[in-house]
DNA sequence: TTGGAAGTTGACATTTTGGTCAGGTTCTTC
DNA sequence: GAAGAACCTGACCAAAATGTCAACTTCCAA
């Protein structure tokens, strides 16, 4: 009885071999795990367990906890410029700024986990973030800073600091999803909807745009 | 030669005796090594360790892992709202708004751990806030958004959702002090200063201030 | 069809760690 | 100065978790 398994297209090509859906299997189930407990908190029998596969089994694919939270944080950099794809230079910045963060409140919301992870990894410092993925982030802010900068230059926009700029943006955005308790709590309620991201995208995005129309 | 300790004032009243001020040492400890390796990657041992008793000493002021850590939250707690105090009613919002600012990214920065711990709790969803704590919270998180809603009655701010407004300038001034990594690499530095932190608060204010000025 | 590669797994060895305890010292009070 | 409270701590223990292994099944190419 061992090896049982559902049905699966025989694996001519690599891809479709048991391993490869394996794999996958398990960095989905770790990303769940690790993003609610944490490198430590997390064992990997739970991680086992979420995806249906004998420990032992898990032990077969990665040799250790960490190459799987490795292997997790890789897969999870791909996606991490996806936001930034609207901010480019041919754009109404007004327009662009109000889609980007539509996008990355969003992603907040429906990639939770992967988001909390990602937040988790920051808190302890990045200690696993290769030289080169910092180099990736670096690259792809310094090149949307540099959209903002031609925007400024435009006259577009007053001279803000892009850098600054982004970071605030991040901030504001990712706060919803991965702080969910807090931010529920701020708006009195047990837990966030949809509607409260809509309200705020439209909040996040009437301040930055315009700011709060203090008299000065 | 057990019980070897430094010279110390003879507690004649409580707050002087050893175990209120070993109390204290653990509780400076654990708010460290919390905040750097989250409830599950802390290693009492490694408490101990940073306040220079043995475990089991730790274990006589504290006799579960968990108490230290409710106890940790218990005492920042108390200097969660400090900077709320700036918001207050009779105010001028934009000197308000501009001195809440500083004060909450000095805070982020002076006392990172706490701030780290903090942020920590949220993430993996803020079990071990009390129903009490909660309530705290919301009720200064309401005191506070009515003097801003008063600021918008009064004409001197636009109308914006007081919650999101506050939601958002925690996002942004906690970013700099829990994210380090992240906003120092966007930066290009390697770690950030203080004159990085004053750079933020200088586009925070101006950002939400006045917007970034697009053209309509 | 057959041989080796890939995959599976229960049981086990090892290490780590939270937590206990008994026997001590030091402090305070009377 | 004596008794009891407060404090200290090395040596343990039991539970839990990581990682190993050897025997097994399934897959695939020739």
């Amino acid at each position: 009885m061992a090896g049982q398994k559902a049905a699966r297209p025989s694996g001519k090509n690599p891809e479709d071999r048991v391993g490869a859906r394996n794999r996958e299997k398990i960095l989905r189930a770790a990303v769940d795990v690790f993003a609610r407990k944490g490198l430590d908190g997390t064992r990997i029998q739970e991680i086992a367990d979420q995806c249906g596969l004998p420990k032992a089994n898990v032990y077969y694919y990665f040799s250790t906890k960490q190459e799987i939270y490795t292997h997790v944080i890789e897969h999870l950099l791909t996606g991490w410029d996806k936001a930034f794809e609207h901010i480019t230079p041919d754009r109404d910045p007004r327009e662009a700024i109000a889609v980007y963060v539509r996008a990355k409140l969003d992603y907040s919301r429906k990639h939770a986990a992967e988001s909390r992870f990602f937040a988790n990894e920051m808190l302890r410092g990045a200690h696993f973030l290769s030289k080169q993925q910092k180099l990736h982030m670096q690259r792809v802010t310094r090149e949307r800073s540099a959209v903002v900068e031609g925007w400024v230059r435009d006259g577009k926009m007053a001279p803000v600091d892009a850098r600054h700029f982004f970071i605030m943006l991040w901030a504001a955005t990712q706060f919803y999803g991965d702080f969910e308790p807090l931010a529920a709590n701020a708006l009195e309620k047990s837990k966030l909807a949809k509607a409260d991201y809509d309200a705020a995208a439209a909040a996040i995005t009437t301040i930055v745009l315009d700011g709060c129309g203090v008299s000065a």
